[in-house]
DNA sequence: GCAAAATTTACAAAACATTTACATGCCGGG
DNA sequence: CCCGGCATGTAAATGTTTTGTAAATTTTGC
C-alpha cells in the first residue's frame, strides 16, 4: 500500500488508548487519538480520518451521541465501535446509528485490524485511495476518472498521463529513466539508445496540468542524466 | 419503492433454518434456502441473491469452502457467515474469507435482520434495487415504467436503455468501459476486442433524450480512453 | 408480417500521440 | 571565463486512435 490510511481512536482508558495507537502505528496507519468524546469529535468532523474507532462509554459527549453527530456531517465517514457491553440492545443502538461495525471487548488486536480492513475494503475507501494521486495541495488526481483538482483548477488527464504519473508515483523515491518509462508504460522492447523526444513531451504537458509555475517544477522534477521523479509537498 | 431483496439461507438444522425463512419473508424479503453445502453452493452461483446467510457448520462442503468458492466466481455477493463458533480463529477466517459480516450464535433475530440491512447498505445492493434515477431537475426517470422527466419533456425509453441508465447509475462514482458494459449489461462473454459500435449508438441516443444540449452532454459524459459516467446535478 | 428496437456499416470529427525542428540551459575543458 | 557539446524544453506539424452519428440492415416481440 503507497499511501498510508489515518485513523482516528476515541478512547479514554490511557492503556488502552496506547496499545491501540501502537498496533495501527505499527501496521502502517497514521494515528490520532482523543480521550473524550468532545475532543474526539472535534477531530473526527474534522475530515482528516479514513477510519474511526469509538469506545462506547466516554467521558463527555458519549460514544453513541459522537456517532451521530458525524453521522449528521458525512455520511460515509467509517467508524467502528468498540465496547464492553455484549448485549443486543448495544449493538441494535450502534448499528442503527449507523457504525460501519461493532466489536466487543475484551477483542483480539489481530481480529480488530483484520476489521478495520473489511471495513475500508468494503466502503470502497480502500480502492479510493489506490486509485488516488496526492501531492498535496495543489494536485490532487483521481485515476480512475483521468481528473484532478490542481492548482490551476479541475484538469483532465489522458489514459498516458495517469499512467506515467502512477507509475512515478510508485517509484517516486528515485528518479525513473525516459528508457525505464517506455519500457514500463508504453510496453517497448528495452531499447537503450532513445531515438524518441515523446516522454519529454508528455512530462512537459503534465507540468502544463500539475504545477502551479510549470517552468520551475516542484513537483514533476527533472534529474539531469538520470530522468524524471515525482515529489509530493512536504 | 423498491422490489424485494432476495436471500439465501443455507443452514442445516432444520428449526432454525425455518425460523430464519419466515423471519425474513415477514421483512418482505423473497427468502430460499438449502440444507447442506453442495446444494447451496449450486443456488449461490446462480447470482440470484442479493444476500447469503451462511452456516459454517455443513454437511458436505463446509461453510468456509463455500464462501470460498462463491467470492471466486462474484467478487460482489454480499455474505454474512453464522456460527457457534466464537473463538477469533474463526472470526478471522471468515473475514479473510471474504464474508461481509460474522454473526455468532445465539443472535437476536432483531440484531441479525439489522445486520443483513447494514450491509445490503453498505454494499451499494439497496441502491440498486431503487427503480427510480435521479439526474436533477432536467432527468429523472422512471425504471419500472421506462419512462422520465427530461429536459425535453416526457421520454420513454427502451428496455436496454434502462439497463444501460442503471449500471451506470449504480456506478456513477467512476466511468464504465464499453467491455464492461457489454459484459455486465448485455451479457456477452468477457471479449477484450470490442468489433461493435453499439454501446457508443445507445449513448447517443441516450444524450438525445436526457441531455439539455445532446452535443455537449452534462450528465452522460464521456471520459475518453475509460468509458462513460453518468453524473448528477450535485 | 409489421413496427420498434438493436446492431452494423461507413464516414466525419475530435482528441491524443509522436515526430520534427529548433531553442535553451547546464557543465567540463581549455 | 567562454566555448562546444550534450541533455532537456517546447511549438508546431504530422500521424494515429477513439469517439460521434446518420443511414442501412438485421433482429425482436407481438
Amino acid at each position: 500500500m503507497h499511501q498510508k490510511f489515518s485513523i482516528l481512536i476515541i478512547e479514554d482508558e490511557a492503556a488502552i488508548r496506547a496499545g491501540l495507537m501502537d498496533v495501527f502505528v505499527f501496521h502502517g496507519y497514521e494515528v490520532d487519538s482523543a480521550d473524550n468524546g468532545t475532543e474526539g469529535l472535534e477531530k473526527a468532523l474534522s475530515g482528516k480520518f479514513n477510519m474511526i474507532l469509538l469506545d462506547i462509554m466516554l467521558p463527555g459527549i458519549d460514544g453513541y451521541e459522537v456517532c451521530n453527530r458525524i453521522r449528521q456531517q458525512d455520511r460515509d465517514q467509517a467508524i467502528i465501535m468498540l465496547t464492553a457491553k455484549t448485549n443486543d440492545e448495544d449493538i441494535i443502538q450502534g448499528l442503527s446509528l449507523g457504525a460501519d461495525d461493532y466489536v466487543a471487548k475484551p477483542f483480539s488486536v489481530a481480529q480488530l485490524v483484520l476489521r478495520v480492513e473489511a471495513v475500508l475494503r468494503r466502503t470502497g475507501i480502500a480502492a479510493v485511495m489506490e486509485n488516488t494521486i496526492n501531492l498535496g495541495t495543489n494536485a490532487i488526481i483521481d485515476c480512475l476518472n483521468l481528473s484532478g483538482q490542481c492548482s490551476g483548477g479541475e484538469q483532465t488527464f489522458t489514459r498516458r498521463e495517469i499512467d506515467i504519473l502512477q507509475y512515478l508515483y510508485r517509484n517516486s523515491e528515485r528518479p525513473v529513466s525516459r528508457d525505464e518509462l517506455l519500457t514500463r508504460v508504453w510496453g517497448y522492447a528495452r531499447n537503450l539508445d532513445i531515438e524518441t523526444r515523446t516522454v519529454d513531451i508528455h512530462i512537459a504537458k503534465l507540468r502544463r496540468k500539475i504545477e502551479p509555475d510549470p517552468a520551475s517544477p516542484t513537483h514533476l522534477i527533472t534529474v539531469r542524466g538520470a530522468g524524471y521523479r515525482l515529489l509530493a509537498d512536504h
